[in-house]
RNA sequence: GCCCGGGUGGCGGAACUGGUAGACGCUACGGACUUAAAAUCCGUUUCUCGAAAGGGAGUGCGGGUUCGAUUCCCGCCCCGGGCACCA
């Protein structure tokens, strides 16, 4: 019998089996316990990439683990559809979108079957078709009745010579990347969800996801950026529209010394009306780039407008100026500058020779010189008048009290988190359900006229959207009063179809609803995963939705994600994959020549799941070694013949020595695997044990039962990492079942029993001799054979013993 | 710039709740098998002193807490992710 690992064979096997048993379709089933395990779906660029290949294999593992401990599992796929990639080789090949996305969906599909990954691809859901979109605009629609969607003005990257605009990325030191020309700020209306509306709630419910990383719960709250202050009006020396800022530091209100307005602020522009420097600075304001990174790294600059506020407490003429780093879409576009206790103001001060006050000292009365640079600490207020002497909470309390009487400021609480954008000038997205009538504005369409069908047989030229050249599309009668009037050309944000597809896959085939009572039996996802780059974005996007969902009637379930694993990049040579550094690695190539287990193998083991995964050659060669040994292994033991059964009682030393790393090895990967997700020292466990069944060379039947038993629990727990192999493994074993019908494996904790252990020995820390005890013995016992030691003795032999730590089971640390 | 991670042998990593630093794998080197190579198997592999027994140093850098620190605290340096139109 022709007995070489023969990847390709076996992998073929064990797929055609899982085809042909359905093993991975799941229904709604009331008496089973269901599990939704789920990945965030990719964009399909036509490419399998190593990325991707770790992610699922990821979600694959946990998926074929938890149905192991006999959840009913449920794990879907689909494709995030829209987006630029698609326009991108439009332009490059000349090829429709919608055509090259479906062939990359079809290629990428069966690259993942390749894999093995256990699918219910009935399910598939396919963000750029009509039948998924539809559900996105009716739901739009909804909101727009609701008051949660607006239109307001709204910035973006604005290419001249191209006429298109850009994204951020697009935007390569400040000029179009195909174009080359320097890139514009342009203010056009735009679309909003009003996601601040739920700021407090998706805030709030941070606290109740136990299942989330740290890391990720620390970054959503900041982006949300929750701050209590206090808004407050300045009057315009002359008259004229009062200045509103927000501050969060009234306690330092009588240090102001200049106010800051935005460049598209109106005092701003009706001064550059009569001033041809303050027009130019503020033209040159709409020169700079969009994007927060590139703003807080750029150069402060400013410009006094001539005019001044007066200041509400003292009466004092304030200077206002204007300021390339103030946002006209940011609170209220206006900020009051105190640079005695502020870096960014104090800085502003000392560049343009504004006055800087002191007007907080240290608690501890400490001397500083505010001139060296600002204190930005709480303190004690001095110079300020009626609330001299008072902390931070006193201070604040009195001013807000003095400007509540005065009807002039309030406390309120202001939101870092800003309404979301939605709306894009691009073709390849869902278009936005909206119709524009002269006499009746905005006006939602219909549901009965949903889906509005984005076409797809269309030339794309990158530039503009072709949908403003096709009158077929965008002629459209208005809904209210019927008149002629015109459809929206442009479409979705990309991010709205993945904020609720998970919802989706419970329900793929509805065509009456979003969403039908097979969202209740499958949500919250139980599982989720995929890369730590979407933090934020997706997943607070994915929240906001959920919470939209539940409260149109559609899900019960407050939060989607229970639980959230957050993967790390796969790097080679210390950076990422891309083709620019033509350090890529094709998935394909391996899987051609190794197979898909030792694909999966690698990836699980070269690093734990969170953190960036070093790609190398030589270590997927190791995990194909260790696949061909596990073969080798089953098939000899197979090969002695009829195994004994097993006799607990009648084991020597180093067949019960055997029993025992079996059994710890059970506990520790069960542990690894369903509570740490450390799939990496789960394999190496494995390994460790398959390395001691290799070493009890004895063929004695009872060493032949011990080896089988071992054998047995390691195809059984490496089955979820390497499905192929093992489901071959445990049919050569004898078995008529299949693995992955199987259940996890249990320990027999007897069997973990030690009689003697290793206790380490320190002298003053410092590790001097290893003891063996007994298991039982205490604490005076172990002192008493560490200080018997010879290695021992010789560093505490004739000094007095001050002090004697016993750690039970570990250590005695003797301190001389 | 701001927020969030990370930094341990030649390399990927392990050390889970403050208790033996380097499990497991790779590479390299030595050996077995072979006419030879590949494959496979066995052994060595943090640095350093020593013939050995054994000693010293060591987890990015500088301090601190502790009987004991890769692990906790303070201050730095470097690398990665995110920063609202890449997905």
């Amino acid at each position: 019998m022709d007995v070489a690992y023969k990847p390709d064979r076996v992998e073929q096997k064990a797929r055609n089996y899982w085809d042909d048993n359905r093993c991975f379709e799941v229904d709604e089933d009331p008496e089973k316990d269901p599990f939704y395990c789920l990945t965030m779906f990719p964009y399909p660029s036509g490419h399998l990439h190593m990325g991707h290949v770790r992610v699922f294999t990821l979600s694959d593992v946990i998926a074929r683990f938890q149905r192991m401990q006999g959840k009913h599992v449920l794990q879907p796929m689909g494709w995030d559809a829209f987006g630029m990639p698609a326009e991108n080789a439009a332009i490059k090949r000349g090829v429709p979108p919608a055509q090259w996305t479906y062939q990359n969906i079809a290629d990428m599909r069966g690259q993942f079957q390749r894999l093995g990954y256990g699918y219910d691809w009935r399910r598939e859901v396919t963000t750029c078709k009509p039948e998924y979109y539809r559900w996105e605009q009716w739901l739009f629609t909804r909101l727009f009745e609701k008051g949660l969607v607006y239109r307001k003005n709204s910035v973006v990257n604005w290419d001249p010579v191209d006429q298109t605009v850009l994204a951020n990325e697009q935007v390569i030191d400040g000029r179009g990347w195909r174009s080359d020309a320097l890139v514009e700020r342009r203010e056009i209306p735009q679309w909003f969800m009003k996601i601040t509306a739920y700021a407090d709630e998706l805030l709030e419910y941070l606290d109740k996801l136990p299942g989330w990383p740290d890391s990720v719960k620390s970054m959503q709250r900041n982006w949300i950026g929750r701050s209590e202050g206090i808004e407050l009006t300045f009057d315009i020396e002359g008259g004229g529209e009062p200045l509103t800022v927000f501050t969060t530091r009234p306690d330092t209100l009588m240090g102001v010394t200049y106010m800051a307005v935005a460049a598209e602020h109106p005092l701003a522009s009706n001064a550059a009306e009569s001033d041809e420097k303050i027009a130019a600075f503020v033209a040159d304001c709409k020169k700079m780039q969009a994007a927060e990174a590139a703003m807080e790294t750029m150069e402060k600059k400013g410009m006094p407008l001539g005019i001044s506020a007066i200041h509400p407490i003292t009466g004092e003429r304030v200077p206002i100026w204007v300021a390339n780093f103030v946002l006209m879409g940011y609170g209220t576009g206006a900020v009051m500058a105190v640079p005695g206790h502020d870096q960014r103001d104090w800085e502003f001060a000392t560049k343009h020779q504004l006055p800087i006050t002191q007007v907080i000292e240290p608690l501890d009365g400490s001397q500083l010189d505010i001139a060296q640079g600002p204190y930005v600490d709480y303190g004690r207020v001095i110079n300020s008048g009626f609330i001299d002497g008072m902390n931070f909470e006193q201070a604040f309390a009195a001013i807000e009290q003095r400007f509540a009487e005065n009807n002039r400021g309030r406390k309120t609480v202001n939101y870092r988190l800003r309404d979301w954008g939605v709306s894009r000038q691009r073709y390849w997205g869902t278009p936005i359900p909206i119709i524009y009538c002269d006499d009746c504005d905005a006006q939602p369409v219909p549901e009965d006229q949903l889906p509005v069908v984005l076409p797809e047989d269309v030339e794309f030229t990158g530039v503009g959207s072709p949908l403003k050249d096709m009158p077929e599309f965008y002629e459209a009668d208005c809904p209210k009063c019927g008149k002629p009037a015109r459809r929206e050309t442009d479409t979705f944000d990309t991010f709205v179809e993945s904020s609720w597809y998970f919802s989706r896959y419970t329900s793929p085939d509805c065509d009456t609803a979003m969403l039908d009572e097979r969202e209740a039996y499958w949500m919250p996802v139980d599982q989720y995963t995929g890369g730590v780059e979407h933090a934020i974005l997706h997943l607070l996007y994915s929240r906001f939705f959920q919470k939209v969902m539940r409260d149109v009637g559609l899900s019960s379930a407050d939060e989607p994600f229970t639980n959230l694993l957050t993967q790390g990049m796969v790097l080679k040579d210390g950076a990422k994959m891309s083709k620019n550094k033509g350090n890529t690695v094709d998935p394909g190539d391996l899987i051609e020549k190794y197979g898909a287990d030792t694909v999966r193998l690698f990836m699980m083991f070269a690093a734990p799941p969170e953190q960036a995964l070093e790609y190398s050659d030589d270590g997927v060669q190791g995990a194909f070694r260790f696949l061909k040994r596990f073969w080798n292994a089953v098939h000899n033991h197979v090969a002695t013949g009829r195994v004994a059964s097993l006799k607990i009682d009648k084991l020597d030393n180093a067949q019960r020595d055997l029993r025992r790393k079996t059994h710890q090895t059970i506990a520790k990967v069960g542990d690894d695997m369903g509570r740490r997700y450390t799939f990496n020292t789960a394999v190496a466990a494995s390994m460790e044990l398959l390395n001691a069944v290799t070493r009890l060379e004895d063929t004695s039947p009872q060493s032949s039962a011990v080896v089988r038993e071992a054998l047995e629990a390691v195809v059984l727990f490496l089955s979820p990492i390497v499905p192929h192999i093992c489901h071959e493994l445990w049919q050569v074993l004898g078995h008529e079942t299949a693995v992955v019908d199987e259940r996890w494996p249990k320990f027999d904790a007897n069997a973990m029993q030690q009689d003697r252990i290793e206790i380490v020995v320190q002298v003053n820390g410092k590790l001097r001799g290893k003891i063996s005890v007994a298991a039982d013995a205490n604490r005076d016992e172990v002192a008493a054979s560490a200080i018997a030691d010879e290695n021992v003795q010789r560093f505490i032999a004739g000094k007095e013993i001050r002090k004697q730590i016993v750690v039970p089971g570990r250590l005695v640390n003797i301190v001389v």
